[in-house]
DNA sequence: GCAATGATACAG
DNA sequence: TGTATCATTGCT
């Protein structure tokens, strides 16, 4: 089991992107517990020219840690309601993050269920559900995920990255083409009868 | 189908 | 200082 550092991050992201599915998402508690999931699905945001990505707005107070260096975490607060977690990569100066979309819980189910309540179905089949269920808000901004004794970190199973598709990405609103088309969204293969429009990796 | 609920960014 | 826009979810 190894813990992910700044090289596997400081890569061009959409490389980072297909070989962090499969990997585990791993949060220690303060308590000592641990949550985890495996990796499924993860959307990537590339360059301040990529009009789906906050960083097209420049470098703001809010983009600021996408400019920053890889291997970190961008967390904000959407919708009024929900926390996205996204990894940053690309080297310091170019904007550039990989929201994590789902991941399949594995460690600390109780604590999840807790913490999404019962009344609400899929543990951590969306952005703001496995937030949610991990406790991650605006405190982990700007967190360094690989430093050697970090809290919230990716762990490498040593297993082969999974096959995957990619698709555009989800919830792009009025984003115009190319960036709304773009098939930066990718997923683990894992049910038969895929749509024509993805393409297999 | 749509309300919830607030930070962000930009116009003025 | 006002307001349009959201990288969503869950209930109707």
């Amino acid at each position: 089991m190894v813990r992910l550092d700044y090289s596997f991050f400081d890569r061009p992201t959409l490389n980072v992107s297909r070989e962090l599915l499969g990997k585990k998402l791993i949060k220690i508690e303060p308590d000592g517990n641990c949550l985890s999931g495996i990796i499924d699905e993860v959307e990537s945001y590339i360059g301040s020219e990529d009009l789906a990505s906050h960083a097209r707005n420049g470098l703001t107070q809010r983009t600021q840690v996408m400019f920053g260096s890889p291997g970190r975490s961008y967390v904000y607060f959407t919708y009024g309601i929900h926390w996205m977690f996204n990894i940053v990569t690309e080297p310091k100066g170019v904007p550039g993050a990989i929201l994590i979309r789902s991941i399949i819980p594995t460690e600390g189910l109780n604590t999840m269920k807790s913490r999404r309540g019962k009344a609400s179905t899929g543990l951590t089949d969306g952005p703001a559900k496995l937030t949610q269920a991990l406790g991650i808000n605006k405190d982990w901004n700007n967190y360094n995920l690989c430093d050697s004794n970090s809290s919230l970190y990716i762990e490498d199973l040593g297993t082969a990255t999974p096959q995957s598709v990619s698709a555009p990405r989800i919830g792009l609103g009025k984003t115009p083409e190319p960036w709304f088309s773009m098939p930066w969204n990718y997923k683990i293969i894992k049910t038969q009868g895929l749509g024509s429009h993805l393409s297999i990796r």
